[in-house]
RNA sequence: GGGAGCUUAGCUCAGUUGGUUCAGAGCGUCUGCCUUACAAGCAGAGGGUCGGGGGUUCGAAUCCCUCAGCUCCCACCA
């Protein structure tokens, strides 16, 4: 076929079959009386751009998608983006700045006007990415976590919890971004080994002037909070310290020295300072002797008017003064390198500041049981289940979580406070009011003026928890239509490092809102790392961009790439040579394609022996492996499922199959012929249609003749049941590809050119049906069963076959005679391990019966090939 | 500090109940080929005492113990 080039060239093929599969429609889905088969997007951030982690996460949910479509279930797969409240923020709060204004200036409003602003204007790219990816989403049904269903919902839950005293506000240490000016919770905070300085600091005892104490902190500019100083009861040196006080360095307030056993005697001097309002540690101290405390930071770390003349500093600014004051004072005894483990916001990447505030928390315990037990009990399935392990012992330990967050970009708390003081919860400010005015008679006369909604907002996970319900609007409309039908949903991919905010938390609100788990099988990605195995990470500067590789390599050169070496919760160690390797199998469908239609026809023409053997034997492989791979995607082992087909058609296809099929030069191909192998190729492109979705259509239309709104994607793969007959035939082959191989090898290492035409004889066996193909693959004249010896000819053994290829004279008789000896040596050495397990008696008696006939088998075949060995070196010899 | 997991060919990984098919695959490497679909290709070859040691067993990559190394999660010692 002149007119196809001899590379696959996917641009244009990838765009124009994505605009057809949207024309048509074909990803849409709505409720029918098909088996539906649903996945739910882990939605990415608004903010978000396609990394690699996202490449590999969607590539397995398309594939998960498109082979339920192909398999006749309804498939919907919902697409959709979270808010993502910090991150979101922090990018409009930046953008407004470098116009010049500053996030306070603007009141909520205002500011909120600006985020959905910059919402509409450049969130949500990464929506469109994934098209470029193929992902066949739904999108019609593209859900947004601040669209009118989400939020509605997620007030609903939120009020429905409160009332139920499940959600409950309380002063805690809570993780403070100084930046972002808002709580974290635990999960929102990675720790960092920072290289800093331990200083020793001085306090002079009140009691006893002219002696000191020296506590090592690492942060000195803590202590104007310092309230106490604790040393270990059983540390003798401080015994002369009970009941005294010391002061404070330069704040000069006294505080006393208590003793409790939570302080470390080998860690520095073993003097620790209690700052019971910037320390959990302290501050767990300070409740258990009922200490004061003293919050010395303002929301955005610099100090306020407790830090003295350090008010309005920011906390780096002060450590360097107060270390220098503290020198010139003659109260640092001296200071030390020490590498420390720092928290830091995983947003906005500052130092967590562990502060005392005000919260809403969710009561966790009740939530959590049922949540543990449809896990352990695989009601609901992890893939792989390890992470059930994960699971169960974050299940066990679980805090209650702080769903609350300093930001105006979320859901905002639907909490009201009242003119006496007092706070109503509902899902309206009117429906606060008319709550409050039916329990106090005072009420009577306020209006919604008089109530001041809540500041803060809802943690982002608190709407995604919800994701599974609410892109059906099941949390709104827990009886509509959709919900009942797609939910609980089939599959959910997603990478294990939220496997605590949002799966188990997922699952925990399934259970309670609709009593019912929110998905059967969750499918854990590994991690994208580089070859160094390091994650890969915007400031690493290690991760390739995925739409540059889909530009280089094509999108299904990418996708196989990627899945070709990603088992579930393995991590990837990505290398642009997978990719590579994806595009090299595109371009072999590709060449495959144009074989296939390059041919000429002759209708008619019979089907020479070969060929018919050939179509009957690939049929049988076909179904075979389709078979195999088929079990191995109802595992979820989808690389493997991969491998096989990749196998099945660079290989048996192209390899063995076309090479079968393909007439003499010049000459055309019966249509028999070309009907069957354009069939086979119409099937591997259904098979591998959901890993590698455009060429697979591309090609597939280019086989027949299609009508406009036909695609691959809905062609269901054949009944792959195996008959014995078949069975049979794929064992036949196995012999023939042996004697196949054997002859090659002989060519390559007497480097006889596949142009030579030769003879095969072979001795003692009884004529093989595949003897035709033997003899077209390997350029054979005649195929003849001998009873003996064949003189003078190149010998090979295939299984217990002896076969020989008589060759024109120079035979190189030692180097035959070398090769022989080298085998039979390592027959008989292979015999004689055989034998000792057959002569040990303990073998033989307790070993089953098949095992035994096994080893029997080898010695007898061992023997055969012995004795036939042994008469071919008897021959040289003579 | 607490927990989980991993270690099989140069690389990335399969290997289910211990037993024909168990020592495998892909990639890479090496050798020979511009053979009229494809050099992004074809044909062939080499490569591992299954991390070390010990044990159970007729039999161990597989089960047990032990040592070593790696990874992840949780905790967060001033």
């Amino acid at each position: 076929m002149s007119e196809l080039s001899s590379k696959y060239n996917p641009h244009q093929i990838e765009d124009k079959w994505y605009a057809y599969w949207l024309e048509h429609d074909f990803f849409h889905s709505e409720p029918d009386g098909r088996e539906p088969y649903c996945v739910v997007i882990p939605p990415p951030n608004v903010t978000g751009i396609l990394h690699m982690g996202h490449m590999l996460n969607n590539t397995l949910q398309d594939v998960l998608v498109r082979r339920a479509r192909m398999q006749g279930k309804n498939a919907c797969w919902v697409p959709g983006m979270d808010h993502a409240s910090i991150a979101t923020e922090a990018k409009v709060v930046a953008f407004l700045k470098e116009k010049g204004i500053d996030k306070k200036s603007l009141g909520r409003e205002e500011f909120l006007e600006y985020a959905w602003e910059w919402k509409e204007k450049y969130g949500g790219i990464i929506l469109q990415q994934l098209r470029k990816l193929g992902a066949s989403c739904d999108w019609a049904r593209t859900r947004f976590t601040m669209d009118e269903v989400c939020s509605e919902s997620v007030l609903e839950v939120f009020v429905d919890l409160y009332k139920r005293g499940l959600i409950y506000r309380g002063v805690r240490m809570v993780n403070w971004d100084p930046k972002a000016k808002t709580a974290l919770s635990d999960e929102e905070v990675v720790y960092k080994e920072m290289a800093g300085k331990l200083y020793y600091l001085r306090y002079h005892v009140k009691e006893e002037p002219g002696r000191y104490m020296v506590v090592a902190t690492t942060r000195p500019e803590t202590i104007m909070g310092d309230v106490a100083v604790c040393v270990n009861p059983e540390d003798e040196r401080y015994h002369w310290l009970r009941g005294k006080h010391v002061v404070v360095p330069l704040v000069g307030r006294e505080v006393p020295v208590i003793e409790d056993a939570y302080v470390d005697k080998e860690f520095g001097t073993g003097c620790l300072k209690i700052t019971p309002a910037h320390d959990i540690n302290d501050y767990n101290i300070g409740l258990k002797y009922k200490l004061e405390s003293f919050d010395i930071f303002n929301d955005d770390g610099t100090l306020n008017e407790w830090g003295g003349k350090y008010a309005g500093m920011d906390r780096f600014a002060v450590r360097k003064q107060i270390v220098i004051d503290l020198k010139q004072a003659d109260l640092l005894e001296k200071e030390e390198e020490y590498t420390n483990n720092v928290g830091f916001s995983e947003r906005t990447d500052v130092a967590i500041e562990p502060k005392l505030s005000m919260q809403w928390f969710l009561k966790m315990e009740d939530l959590a049981k049922p949540a543990l037990k449809v896990v352990m009990d695989d009601e609901i399935c992890f893939i792989p289940a390890k992470f059930k392990n994960t699971y169960r012992h974050w299940m066990e330990n679980l805090k209650d979580w702080c769903i609350s967050r300093q930001l105006w970009w979320g859901h905002r708390i639907p909490a009201y406070y009242l003119p006496n003081g007092e706070v109503e919860v509902a899902k309206s400010a009117q429906e606060a009011l008319e709550q409050a005015q039916a329990k106090y008679p005072e009420a009577a006369s306020w209006t919604l003026a008089n109530l001041r909604q809540d500041e803060d907002v809802l943690d982002t996970w608190f709407s995604s928890w919800l994701w599974p319900l609410e892109v059906f609007d099941g949390i709104r409309k827990p009886d509509n239509a959709e919900i009942a039908y797609y939910y609980p949903t089939s599959d959910l991919v997603t990478a294990p490092d939220i496997i605590f905010f949002w799966v188990a938390r997922m699952i925990m609100a399934g259970l309670d809102f609709r009593k019912q788990i929110p998905f059967k099988h969750v499918y854990f990605t590994g991690t994208v790392r580089d070859k160094l195995g390091r994650k890969m990470s915007k400031s690493l500067g290690n991760s390739p961009d995925p739409l540059a590789l889909m530009e280089k390599y094509g999108t299904d050169g990418v996708r196989v790439g990627m899945l070709l070496t990603s088992p579930a919760g393995n991590d990837l160690p990505f290398d642009e040579s997978l990719c590579e390797q994806g595009r090299n199998f595109c371009n072999k469908i590709w060449n495959a394609l144009r074989l296939i239609k390059g041919w000429s026809r002759d209708e008619k023409l019979e089907q020479p022996e070969p060929a018919r053997l050939a179509c009957e034997w690939f049929e049988a492989k076909l179904y075979q492996t389709l078979q195999e791979a088929g079990e191995n995607m109802e595992k979820y082992r989808i690389s493997e499922a991969l491998m096989q087909l990749y196998k099945l058609v660079w290989d048996d296809f192209c390899s063995w199959f076309l090479e079968m099929l393909k007439p003499a030069y010049g000459q055309p191909l019966d249509a028999l012929s070309q009907d069957r192998a354009i069939g086979f190729m119409e099937v591997l492109m259904q098979a591998l249609h959901p890993f590698m979705p455009f060429i697979t259509e591309e090609v597939w239309h280019a086989l027949g003749e299609r009508q406009e709104g036909e695609s691959v994607m809905f062609q269901a793969l054949p009944d792959t049941r195996l008959t014995d007959a078949q069975r049979e035939i794929l064992d036949g082959f196995a012999h023939a590809e042996e004697i196949i191989m054997g002859i090659r090898a002989l060519r390559n290492e007497k480097n006889i050119p596949n142009k030579t035409p030769l003879e095969l004889k072979i001795k003692a066996g009884e004529k093989d049906r595949f003897d035709s193909i033997v003899a077209k693959l390997c350029n054979l004249e005649s195929i003849e069963y001998v009873d003996a010896v064949v003189e003078g000819a190149m010998s090979f053994m295939a299984g217990k076959t002896e076969c020989f290829v008589p060759f024109g004279g120079n035979l190189d008789v030692e180097a035959e005679k070398e090769r022989i000896g080298k085998e039979l040596t390592y027959m008989r050495g292979f015999l004689q391990s055989v034998l000792k397990k057959l002569e040990n008696q303990r073998f033989v008696s307790s070993a089953p019966v098949h095992v035994v006939e096994a080893e029997r088998k080898k010695q007898a075949d061992a023997e055969q090939k012995i004795s036939a060995l042994e008469a071919q070196l008897k021959q040289l010899t003579r």
